[in-house]
DNA sequence: TTAATTACCGAGTAAATTACTAAGGAACCT
DNA sequence: AGGTTCCTTAGTAATTTACTCGGTAATTAA
């Protein structure tokens, strides 16, 4: 699993889509001023976005981007791997003769922690996220006391 | 949160270390040979883990590092924290209206998942995967058949 | 006391990634 | 036709990654 600041950015705008698409495509000019990212580089990260289906754009005047599928099929994992390229492992391939299992037993459990990793950040929606913020209806900045977390996991 | 191949060179530098660092300490060329880590990334990986007193390191024939607590009370977090600077997210401090409130949302959702991201990753410690390593007690490689994943969580 | 071994320290660096600029073409609307 | 917006490609400065090199300091063994 990777988790940088390129796929924080493209969270941070899928959720801006989800909140904004409500009715009508919103345009990347929008994103772009809402959540103080480039243009051009939203362009990049949607263009990754689009292959994977995650978003349709439409073109011309009163265009914009509308998600790909309803919010609560797409998920936070779905959104990171779509523009941080999933980075397989450094796994011995049968090459290499393990360290006599030493080497292999480690990168197989570090191989069992990313897969975790990766399924909890499969059970989070992008519906999750936008239900929490509906809920509070919050609208300042700074309230950092309510340190309640999401409790959108299935298990 | 940020998960980048670096802390991943650290969680698994760390792994090592639990997993031999039982009788003795364990020379940075070894974790080097067995993980296929160059040397001196690894000193500066531990330099940083060094000074959070992740590790503690004994100098000299025979020296090599130690781990700076018990296993048990080492965290996923606490590794990737060390090398990988945390980076705070780009938060409306005051300053900049927030798009009346827009944007200010969707930055504190982000914001709590990042922060569920990092209670996930301090739920599960060194110890946890070196137990699981040992009730497997597994050698070889290639063995994906097994899915069961870690439930090491608390909640 | 000398040599070997190890942690420690700092400068430098090629390669990759990040985040962005620039410049246009393609589809769509009025 | 002309403006809007997506879409594409190329290039690029800044940063990070992962590493090399060359040393110093502490400790042990000969």
């Amino acid at each position: 699993m990777r988790l940088s600041t390129k796929g924080r950015y493209a969270v941070t705008a899928m959720l801006d889509l989800a909140l904004n698409g409500q009715d009508g495509p919103v345009t990347l000019s929008d994103i772009s001023e809402n959540q103080g990212i480039s243009l051009s580089y939203l362009e990049q990260l949607f263009a990754a976005l689009r292959a994977r289906k995650l978003v349709r754009g439409v073109r011309g005047p009163g265009g914009g981007y509308f998600l790909g599928r309803p919010a609560d099929e797409i998920s936070i994992a779905d959104i990171i791997c779509a523009v941080d390229e999933w980075v397989e492992f450094t796994r011995c391939r049968g090459k290499e003769d393990c360290r006599g299992g030493q080497r292999c037993l480690t990168h197989s459990l570090w191989d069992d922690l990313s897969r975790q990793i990766y399924e909890f950040l499969t059970d989070i929606t992008l519906a999750d996220l936008v239900a929490r913020g509906m809920e509070k209806e919050q609208t300042g900045c700074g309230n950092k006391k309510e340190s309640a977390t999401l409790e959108s996991r299935a298990a």
